[in-house]
DNA sequence: CTGTTAGCGCTTTCAA
DNA sequence: TTGAAAGCGCTAACAG
């Protein structure tokens, strides 16, 4: 009768302190600590015999045993954990990047979401202390991520330092393609609602758009305007203002957000102005819910998933010293043409 | 000339590993890594000198010293972290309830977003292994989370034991509004569409209204359907069986979520439908995008960011071991009507 | 193949 | 008022 075959001495599981801990296991199955975290870590190949392995996986089975992280990470200096730092989890181009990072880190990294203020330093600075293994940034200005410890990618951050790691879309195609889509519709008077967040994408995509029309059409006219990104705030505006726009031959608003032309459409449809017969809308980003407006929106399609799973992975080649491909990820922009442009309106 | 005036050491606060540490801090500083830890934890009052305290704090800003987030949980047990586990943070009403969370918590307690597959255990413990001081669960089977270790607060979850901390919406008064709105309207032929996942809030929310209905109008029939909370799988059942409905003479659809009924919006449109011309759309959460719709959607208002915001309370009170008030959270529903219900139309 | 040993960086008694 | 020392639970060399 060999060792294996005796029953495994049962050891209380739960300690008062709570989960069991390498030492007991390591007890119930006669064996040092050490082949405990041999086996535990998947290392056992080749340095465990098989029985012995055996008897340790069940021990570690019947009491649950996990490695406590903390420990782990004093030693290993890994986390096992990246952060996202973003404006507002509430915005869905936001919450279609986190689902993105959430497919790419899968389950052996856990996801830390970072809220920021006005003010991104604290922040960076706090979630560098917190102690996670990489942080992915999406927007604040780049000087602040030096000497942080970890690494850090920047996202959707066109103008950022060259040698940062980052992954950001290309505008120019969309930007482009929205510019000749209206300038074909007959538009030469349009309103562009920037965001008032002084953003390198936001500029971006405004001389994108604006690039594309003096070149296709040299006679446009835009009219600058700008709001937070926010529906509340931009729909107000819209009502306050309209009438002025109006006035001024304004054909088409286009937004630098979904988020602000959506705030846009429901003052116009507040005001009852028909859209596109009155005024075309469009805008940047073109998340799920553009295609369910009223009517739906036209809009440069930026992939925020993919961002977030190219950024994401990205990070973790990075953190891993892995060194695939470029540390600058371009992601391409295209339009979704839908029904809210149409033919501009001379009255 | 006493101690204080003395230059203090240079040491260097960029050794090969990274960060500094506390006894980088002690050797400049001139005192025990004791000290250091006392005044980096703010310890310090009556134990040590005035004079010490200011050099040790002097060095600690100047050599950015953090404590290592992972050596001190190793010790104190705490993490510092709680984890929000949920199904799909793109859903709108997930992001709210994030929102919530994320205001709660503040600076000093970080926020773990876990998405959750099909199979909730695993997950619940691995997030419980990867070292959280406690979890808010959106949804999943109470039974998984004894002996985790930490406490567990469940959200939205109104049929959890007794025992369990909760918070969870008061669905009477909300499903009682809207049953009382269409019975109003004159809706007698319902479609109801449920969500397939079995969670006893969807439970809650059918039976609310039917109850309310069968209260207020005896003679109302309503034809059970169901679907996966997502847009575009609502949208195609819609316009595959729109025309069954229709005969059947349904003359309004209410649904378990916003999501699906934004898929109704939609599937609708694409057949040509006029809501509530020739059929009322409501449902429940009525996050903001259900004002845009078009129609707006007529829905019973669940206050997601307020419940977000009271779990997590609930949570790190339990985590403190402070026993504040009741462990069981119940928020108020209400109707929120908007144009997409009218009166019922007979063909 | 398995165990012994030396820390990882910090907090916290306990002495001085 | 300060410091020495004992771990927290684990991993990883290094012996045997």
């Amino acid at each position: 009768m060999s060792a294996m075959d005796e029953p495994v001495p049962r050891v209380p599981a739960n300690r008062p302190g709570g989960r069991a801990r390498a030492a007991d296991v390591a007890a119930a199955a006669r064996v040092s600590i050490a082949t405990v975290s041999l086996v535990a870590n998947g290392k056992a190949a080749g340095r465990v015999s098989m029985q012995t392995q055996a008897r340790v996986e069940q021990v570690i089975e019947q009491l649950g045993y996990v490695a406590d992280p903390a420990a782990r990470s004093l030693v290993t200096g890994r986390r096992q954990c990246i952060a996202l730092l973003a404006h507002d989890i509430t915005n869905p181009f936001i919450s279609l990047i986190a689902a993105g990072v959430t497919r790419a880190v899968g389950t052996g990294t856990q996801l830390l979401l970072a809220s920021a203020g006005a003010d991104v330093r604290p922040d960076l600075a706090r979630i560098a202390a917190f102690g996670v293994d990489g942080i992915l940034v999406d927007h604040p200005a780049s000087e602040h991520v030096a000497g942080l410890g970890v690494p850090v990618v920047h996202l959707d951050d066109p103008d950022a330092d060259e040698s940062l790691p980052r992954a950001y879309f290309d505008l120019a195609p969309g930007g482009a393609l929205l510019a000749g889509h209206l300038a074909g519709l007959g538009h030469r008077r349009l309103l562009y609602l920037d965001a008032t967040r002084p953003w390198a994408t936001f500029a971006r995509r405004r001389t994108h758009l604006l690039t594309g029309l003096s070149k296709l059409a040299p006679d446009t006219i835009v009219t600058p305007a700008r709001s937070d990104i926010d529906i509340d705030t931009t729909r107000q505006l819209v009502r306050r203002t309209w009438p002025r726009w109006r006035v001024d031959g304004v054909t088409a608003i286009v937004t630098a957000t979904d988020v602000q032309a959506f705030g846009v459409l429901a003052g116009l449809a507040d005001l009852g102005v028909s859209v596109p017969g009155q005024v075309s809308v469009a805008s940047f980003d073109s998340v799920p819910f553009a295609q369910l407006t009223a009517p739906p929106l036209t809009a440069v399609a930026l992939p925020a998933e993919q961002l977030g799973h190219t950024s994401a992975t990205l990070l973790l080649a990075l953190i891993d010293g892995r060194e695939l491909g470029s540390r600058v990820q371009v992601i391409p922009s295209s339009l979704d043409v839908r029904s809210s442009t149409g033919p501009a309106v001379t009255r």
